[in-house]
RNA sequence: CGCGGGGUAGAGCAGCGGUAGCUUGUCGGGCUCAUAACCCGGAGGUCGUGUGGUUCAAAUCCCACCCCCGCAA
């Protein structure tokens, strides 16, 4: 068939480039975000638009393509368009188009999760499994008929970056396994159950900031949920700390004073939650590097007593 | 040219014009029922790069370049 693909980040480069490989179908041009602002304030290309680059294929960018994609996707005249994280909402006018409509690639088994950012929500929410939908689209957010479902496990310590790393090639498989069973006339369009959907917003920088009133299973999953980005903080006196991973040192056991740090040393540094005992184990500073937290109090102790905590 | 912090011993940091320091690790010795224990001693550094500038003297001030990071997206 001839495809149209529609993506920006890494995630949909990954499923883009294993399109290419299957070299079933012919790619007519790559539909991504405006080159932005990225990387300490240079302008970089988007993951998909290098790769189309690289293999001569049409970039096409609109900064609204509703509004002014049409007339050059209908002079395309494509079967059909795939879209992965590809970051604009698309009106009926662009759904129209092509004669198969429009597939997505959705990292979560809808209708659960649905929004930007399933991925990290699953891990934040502490699910312990979650998957990859095809879903044909329609207009409205991740809610057209299902084509079908690979659903992948959680691991206990896993983050949301590794758990994308295991998704990409499940979605690219699945991806292609639709448009398989669409081009043979076979793919079953199965209606969503509203009534059990779930929608989460994209994430903000904010959203990795850590309430230590929540139990220490809580924090964990949303450090685990929010690395590699936003990246789960707090904060040690005015200066932000960046938390890249912890452990849960102990389940239960409420605290009197969350947030307190009970005992510093280099195994680690031990902070009262909620609920429980967190201890930090790799850890960041403003204008630093990243370090293991034994490494970091040497050069700046965080002695038994200290109290992290919200924005002052 | 978006704003800002930084590159000094294996690791983490201080020093910011006048003999290169601290914590930790490492090696050797001692002590202890025991401890992330304690005591003594040692090794380990072209202070990011520059046949750069200023100076009697530069890790320290100035210039250029490289690299890392925080904020903002």
């Amino acid at each position: 068939m001839k495809i149209v693909f529609l993506g920006t980040p890494d995630f949909a480069a990954y499923i883009f480039s294993k399109l290419l490989e299957s070299g079933r179908h012919k790619v007519l041009a790559a539909v991504t975000q405006p080159d932005r602002p990225r990387d300490r304030g240079r302008v970089t290309p988007s993951p998909v638009k290098e790769l189309a680059q690289k293999h001569n294929i049409p970039v096409l960018q609109y900064e609204r393509i509703s509004r002014e994609g049409a007339e050059g996707l209908r002079q395309l005249a494509p079967d059909i368009m795939v879209t992965a994280a590809y970051g604009q909402i698309l009106s009926q006018e662009i759904i129209d188009i092509p004669t198969h409509g429009i597939i997505n690639v959705h990292a979560s088994l809808l209708p659960a999760y649905r929004g930007a950012a399933p991925i990290q929500w699953a891990v934040i929410r502490g699910e312990t499994g979650t998957g990859v939908s095809i879903m044909q689209t329609e207009a409205g957010l991740d809610c057209g008929p299902v084509i079908l479902t690979e659903r992948v496990a959680i691991g206990e310590t896993e983050t949301a970056g590794q758990l994308f790393e295991r998704l990409m090639p499940v979605g690219a498989d699945a991806l292609i396994k639709a448009l398989d069973l669409i081009e043979t006339g076979r793919a079953e369009y199965k209606p969503q159950d509203e009534s059990r959907a779930t929608h989460f917003p994209p994430l903000r920088k904010t959203d990795g900031e850590i309430n230590w009133g929540k139990t220490a299973r809580e924090i964990f999953d949303l450090i685990r949920g929010v690395n590699p980005w936003p990246g789960a903080y707090t904060y040690m006196g005015d200066a932000p700390l960046k938390i890249w991973s912890a452990e849960i040192a102990e389940e239960d056991g409420a605290g009197k004073n969350p947030g307190e740090v009970i005992r510093s040393g280099k195994d680690g540094v031990f902070v009262q939650c909620g609920k429980g005992i967190l201890k930090l184990s790799d850890i960041q500073a403003s204008g630093a590097k990243r370090m293991a937290a034994a490494d970091f109090i040497k050069g700046r102790p965080i002695p038994s007593g200290t109290v992290f905590c919200g924005q002052l």
